[in-house]
DNA sequence: CGAAAGCATAGGTCTTTCCTAGGGCGGCGG
DNA sequence: CCGCCGCCCTAGGAAAGACCTATGCTTTCG
């Protein structure tokens, strides 16, 4: 079997034309390159090296093989030193998954600031589709993600909260945000909903889920649409109202649907920002420093934490 | 330290997405593949693949590595397959020692015997400065040679030879020629002596030499010369004569000396072709190659050995 | 919820690699 | 001309690596 180190004890050999001189300059002791020699012209079937009493001497074989053996060297160089770029950042490709309302939030920014550090590397935010995502990363095809979860407990994930979020009620009808809106004004409420979050099991609505079941009711959710921006603009449409992030209606209202306004939940809602991972895996240097971007990003935005701000 | 097997077995586990038919294909067990990865993983410091319960997931370092993986391992089979088309004379340089008359005789037929049989390849006909080519054999950078020795035992050397050529005596001047050349009248006569063959114990001279002596006389050598046609000119020109092999006297009288003829010695004078190598030395298949051909050519142009004819 | 599939670990065998010690041969200086 | 030195080879043993079987753990699928 051919191996990498015959082809470098090949080389040192046919530099100096001498076995002991290639031992001395890879540190090895004159026999070894001796068999390394022999098992390489065995396993090539040709005699490399004339053995001259004093000294070897190169064959025309030899001379072919050199410059063979040295492109197989360096492109070894070549494979190890893309590793060592993808690992230091320098190249590569960085793939992290953040959806629905967090890619909304950060999700440019975020790219910015890894390729403000790290101009080389090529940024794959994952997030078209929600539950796509939650099924590569409970599979391992993502490393983590950025997204708003309803549980803290998630089957085999890791899940780190970092931030949280107020809900408010949009509607394009002024009448409707008079008021903070109770758990009985919104179970009486038109509302579209979109599905931007994790899983079905969408933050947002589970959070409204249990605000109304307190109230002793059910969601009545008139619309259901994918993404939030179609959301927005059926609410400025007037078409229904609709419960979103705070920082989403901030961002959304003015543009989508001028017309409408947001106003308080009673209680006050919020959603959670949180990292997810597989459980008990060992994050990637690529993975913790988008994380670490993605939680600055997300915390410059959102609300802190319940309690103490704990930061990783 | 990374090797060339564990490239080969991550190449088959990204591409199978899984250890397991990775060593399916490669005839391994699992385990075995496993272990491969993992010391790759650890000489690269960078996790290759996601262990995901059921299957692995390649990270975004494996996607990098991977081209890097496969274009090593392309060049150790063109190396590999270059060695080949040398050794089977698809390819590559042949090199092979020929000097003094031997050259003159068979030189450029040779070279035409090897391209006809094997296109592809370049040959080397080693042969300028016969003193260089003996320390090329000696020494070993040079295989084997065709040559004109005086004898059959050299240091070191094994000496087979294949066939053997008259000597004449050539001179411009008829009268020269009008009867075999006794040793009497040789060491009478003004000579221009060429240095062609082995060593400075050139052959022809030697033999001369010995022939002389028996008549108690010392060669007496005018003018001393680098090549067979400077002579062979200065004979055509009248300023001496020279002893010289017939094959050559036939070849370059006409051209060189129209005026000049050629005429046997009494008692006639041989020399002997020989095939040269280090003594104990395994030929390389060029190197029989080469040898077959020019034995081939020499016996077509030369006398047989005395005696039985060997035929290799 | 049990069966199947797939990776990790453990422990043992076999091969390869590497070393030290000593022999042979060619080159070089006294 | 002869002895010394340098360089390669062989031999044999120790260490490391490769590979296997058996087994346990986790995920997936029926």
């Amino acid at each position: 079997m051919l191996s990498l180190h015959q082809l470098t004890c090949f080389l040192a050999a046919y530099e100096h034309g001498s076995f002991t001189a290639a031992a001395d300059e890879l540190g090895y002791a004159q026999p070894s390159v001796s068999e390394q020699i022999r098992a390489l012209e065995k396993s090539l079937g040709a005699q490399l090296f004339r053995r001259a009493g004093r000294g070897v001497v190169p064959t025309t074989v030899a001379d072919t093989l050199r410059p063979y053996a040295e492109r197989v060297l360096a492109s070894v160089d070549a494979a190890r030193s893309a590793v060592a770029g993808v690992t230091s950042f320098e190249s590569g490709t960085i793939r992290f998954g953040m959806f629905g309302i967090a890619r909304l939030y950060a999700g440019a920014g975020l790219i910015a600031d890894v390729l403000d550090r790290y101009p080389g590397v090529r940024v794959e935010l994952v997030g078209q589709n929600s539950t796509e995502v939650a099924e590569d990363l409970r599979r391992g095809r993502l490393e983590a993600a950025m997204l708003a979860v309803p549980t803290i407990e998630s089957e085999g994930l890791a899940v780190t909260p970092v931030a949280r979020e107020e809900l408010v009620y949009i509607s394009a009808d002024p009448a409707h945000l008079a008021a903070p809106v109770t758990a009985h004004r919104l179970s009486l409420a038109s509302l579209v909903m979109p599905e931007t979050s994790y899983r079905t099991e969408d933050s947002t609505r589970q959070t409204l889920r249990r605000m109304l079941h307190g109230a002793g009711r059910n969601p009545s959710t008139r619309i259901e649409v994918e993404d939030l921006e179609t959301a927005v603009e059926l609410v400025g449409l007037g078409y229904a109202d609709s419960v979103i992030p705070r920082g989403a209606a901030e961002q959304l209202l003015p543009r989508l649907a001028p017309s409408a306004g947001f106003v308080s939940l009673r209680p006050r809602q919020f959603d959670t920002f949180a990292i997810v991972h597989r459980a008990g895996a060992v994050l990637s240097p690529a993975a913790r420093l988008m994380i670490e971007l993605a939680t600055r990003r997300i915390r410059e935005i959102a609300l802190p934490l319940e309690g103490s701000a704990h930061l990783s």
